[in-house]
DNA sequence: AGTCCTCTGTTGACATATCAACACCGCCCT
DNA sequence: AGGGCGGTGTTGATATGTCAACAGAGGACT
């Protein structure tokens, strides 16, 4: 860094960034060795793994702070793999975890567990982690956007 | 979030991502409307303004965290765009800002600053942003892989 | 009934990211 | 010289993300 023209605002924002592509190249990389899945199909296998398995299309995208059209996408590949079925329900489209979903994401979480602490919480101290934990609570908390 | 099967470091980093792309695509939102620029459009122009104007390819894929693969994409579309040039340099290439590139970066700055303003550093308290911008920076500089 | 909303999801065109393979250059080694 | 080797960058195929336009269901209003 040399001039240093951004805003307390911007600089902060884009070490966020920075320190956020970091890590996520770090634990992709890790997860597409350990598992052969995308960042993207182990947000949603994630997302509907810890709900039970069914979520409605448009909760899915909520929970992930994604847009319908790129969620729309993803659900028609991850139909294609096995991982998901949709069912046409009242008012929206209900998404099912599919067993060769099941079987994988199962068989992800342990990488990921060990990826993520690796690339995140061992690098944080406690108390960083801790702090960051709050902070990003209380940042999606106040996200008026949802 | 219901049946919570993660351990505490997967669940820090899903945390983390969700608030990272709320944030993200807010401020993606706002640039996009105020200066037609793309989130990458935007980080590779950021990053050259930042440090003078020219930088080696390598160096801004350092800054930012990107590999050669997708900041070479990135380039030959900029180049298209009349946003930069490329010159080969003793041992890599050295790309440069050229004046369309630096009146887009100079008009967009403005907004950016009040963009993650509104959707970042407003939404944390300066206790907080403060201690974000430690936490980061500790994780940037325990960064192996750089 | 009809019309007008809003919410939800889809589609196709296009922008961007990723992966594997390749090319080039400078350096070290013998 | 000749032969590896690591660092740097490119290319094309493919995967993924974004945008604008559309489709359909249901609710509110007259």
């Amino acid at each position: 860094m040399s001039t240093e023209d951004s805003s307390e605002a911007t600089e902060l924002w884009l070490l966020w960034k920075r320190a956020h592509e970091t890590v996520r190249s770090a634990v992709v990389a890790d997860m597409t060795a350990a598992s052969g899945l995308s960042e993207a199909e182990l947000s949603v296998l994630v997302c509907l793994y810890e709900s039970g398995g069914v979520l409605r299309q448009n909760a899915i995208a909520a929970d992930l702070g994604w847009d319908r059209t790129r969620l729309s996408h993803q659900l028609t590949r991850m139909e294609k793999r096995d991982y998901v079925t949709r069912d046409k329900v009242a008012n929206g489209v209900e998404v099912a975890l599919r067993p060769e979903g099941r079987r994988t994401i199962e068989a992800a979480g342990p990488s990921l567990d060990a990826s993520t602490r690796r690339h995140l919480l061992d690098r944080l101290g406690p108390d960083d982690a801790a702090a960051l934990k709050a902070i990003v609570e209380r940042l999606l908390s106040s996200d008026s956007s949802r």
